[in-house]
DNA sequence: ATAATTTGATTACGTATGTAATCTTTGATT
DNA sequence: AATCAAAGATTACATACGTAATCAAATTAT
């Protein structure tokens, strides 16, 4: 699988964001967060196309950079093997701690419970 | 904050069951899920100490290790920040994204379902 | 046409990380 | 006492990562 380190995760934000996309309009769109040489992002761009992260086409001169990989799968990957890590598979603990630190919200209860819901209108095991 | 890389969170882990212990015990309890030789946990101890991240003490030409951050600390951290970069800080997103990938078990509904409870009970805003 | 600018390509460089091997000291063994 | 083995200290080394600067080619501006 590829692997981003979180600089290169930053730079695919902007590309999930909206692509095909130029250079210069990720370094513009990053401009705001982090506070990147636009040497530095296009030295990003570079190892995210040699990692297979990105594809690009030629426009004139510039490159139209595009994902080749979807921001969903990847979160979905890293997520699985966070929770692996730290919580042995398991994702009420996390929810657990999470609570404990005041982190969770009304709006996050409410979220929770709409997902437990769709997740037993799915595997209701009495039809 | 210390900063732990993947493989300093394993040997962690061994001291975070039991401490003080010693690097040969340590070495023993990671013989069995890694494939590392004694040298390099080794390595990895000193760099841990060198990080704050575990203290000793000497006994006889042995050193007997212990944790100066508690792992549910830590794991904390960790948590709350990869919930920030992947989820924009909100947990449920994360808990529907695992339920969509069949990672979610009728015991972690369940598990959920406490948690919830849990929560109401603590902040019911009607005492 | 020449100079300045912009784009991507190449090079740089210190720190972190994974993964050990070698060196030194000291306690254990013969 | 001499030797061996084991513990920690030091050194190694390739790859990744953060963070750019420099270089070369093409484009734009004067």
């Amino acid at each position: 699988m590829i692997e981003l380190s979180k600089a290169e995760f930053e730079v695919m934000q902007a590309i999930w964001a909206k692509s095909p996309i130029r250079a210069s309009e990720v370094i513009a769109y990053l401009d705001d967060e982090k506070k990147w040489q636009d040497k530095t992002v296009k030295t990003f761009l570079g190892r995210l196309v040699k990692k297979g992260a990105l594809s690009f086409e030629k426009e004139g001169r510039e490159y139209l950079y595009s994902p080749t990989i979807e921001k969903e799968n990847y979160t979905q990957k890293e997520t699985k093997s966070f929770i692996q890590r730290f919580f042995s598979g398991r994702v009420a603990p996390l929810v657990s701690g999470f609570a404990q630190t005041k982190e969770l919200s009304q709006e996050d209860i409410d979220d929770l419970k709409q997902v437990i819901s769709d997740w037993e209108a799915k595997n209701d095991k009495s039809n």
